[in-house]
DNA sequence: CTCGAGAATGGAACGGCGTTCCAGATGTGT
DNA sequence: ACACATCTGGAACGCCGTTCCATTCTCGAG
């Protein structure tokens, strides 16, 4: 044991972002792991047991993270935010941690955000009874958002600028059929200059103002 | 052209779907369809694109009865908890619509439900402002609960009783860290008892209530 | 009625994937 | 120094989606 080369867990999974990161999700195999490691595909399997654990571990850590950087928050309503935008930021800037959650929705990541959102909910004066129903609904909208925000980076041709493409869906809302879609039709020119963080926000605060009514 | 045992869109969704709701995600290959149709997969091609578009024409069909079903309900309250009702029994009926929900959120079946949700909401007295960001969070609550209720679905051995795999996992949140999951553990009870369906009509509530907030 | 062109078919073949297997290298305790 | 457990790396397996193409089928023009 002890090699300076030594093949780990850790390595594996810092090398397994580094690909993600820079060539996403589809570019992740163990064969374009070996060879960034310099070693075989069955090498890997020694550490990891399959692609999914490997997933796992690469999204807990980057989950783990973001709930140590909220830390601990006074406010309940500012920690909740701060929990949401904090997993938002973390799949802006790593889309494939989206797919991974709304992929797994059972595993310790996703566990993790619902303890940091329910946890505050008796703060908020949120009755027993109704703590499950509220931090579901707000975890269940983050992982929406999760998900949908992942599939918008899959699309996109690498390197291309969010706005143009926002631009181009925007278009083809306006130019749907206005018997079938006048709703769509009519937001199609708020959807070309939204921004997605505020957004999600709204919806985020949306939701905390409907638990309000609960108290 | 107009054999009887022709080929068809029509008949490859058919029997794709009918694959799907038997087996699972895991089991559509076009090998299985072609042996289900007595040809080889080749034959396929000629009308399918590729298996995304194969799985997009399933996942249209499912939705587009979704909302023919929801129709012309008056109550704009009562249609946005119709449109969104209707979605989660398909999803329940068909995990894999799930899936593909929360993967394609751009294609025409989640735009149908935007649609749905967007058309109802000025009745309901949002203002026009704040309609995009309504729709978008109902929508996306949807969405997270696709995914979720999908992968659930993955993960149940064919057959087994949710109640059952419920109180699995109910199990193993009353047995988390109590320092580090205080929430978890205390709702474990709730997720053993809990509907799945009624949990989700919760949630849509109180993502109305607070959009009654906006006015 | 014939027959050729386009539509449609089906099965072989390709490249790539996750995973398994195993012969060998490597470092450790005795 | 030697046996042994740990660890490595690359070949091989069985799938997959997709492509390719020789063959069959259908129908309208001559």
């Amino acid at each position: 044991m002890a090699r300076p080369d030594a093949l780990s867990k850790e390595r594996i999974v810092e090398v397994a972002m580094e690909i993600l990161d820079a060539a996403g999700e589809g570019a992740l195999t163990f064969r374009a792991l070996g060879a960034r490691l310099a070693t075989g595909s069955g090498a890997i399997y020694w550490h990891v047991a399959d692609k999914d654990e490997l997933l796992a571990a690469c999204t807990s850590d980057v989950i783990t993270r973001v709930m140590a950087g909220v830390g601990a928050t006074a406010a309940p309503r500012a920690a909740i935010r701060a929990v949401a935008l904090g997993v938002f930021d973390a799949i802006d800037a790593h889309p494939w941690v989206g797919t991974q959650l709304s992929r797994e929705p059972w595993a310790s990541p996703v566990l993790q955000i619902f303890e940091g959102i329910g946890g505050r909910l008796q703060a908020l004066g949120v009755p027993r009874r109704a703590r499950f129903n509220a931090a579901s609904a707000l975890v269940n909208y983050i992982l929406g958002l999760a998900g949908q925000y992942a599939a918008g980076a899959r699309l996109l041709p690498r390197g291309t600028r969010r706005t143009a493409f926002l631009g181009a869906v925007a278009a083809r809302w306006a130019a749907l059929d206005p018997a079938a879609y006048p709703f769509v039709r009519q937001v199609a020119p708020q959807l070309r200059d939204h921004d997605d963080r505020e957004q999600f926000l709204a919806g985020i605060d949306l939701i905390l103002a409907g638990i309000r009514t609960l108290r």
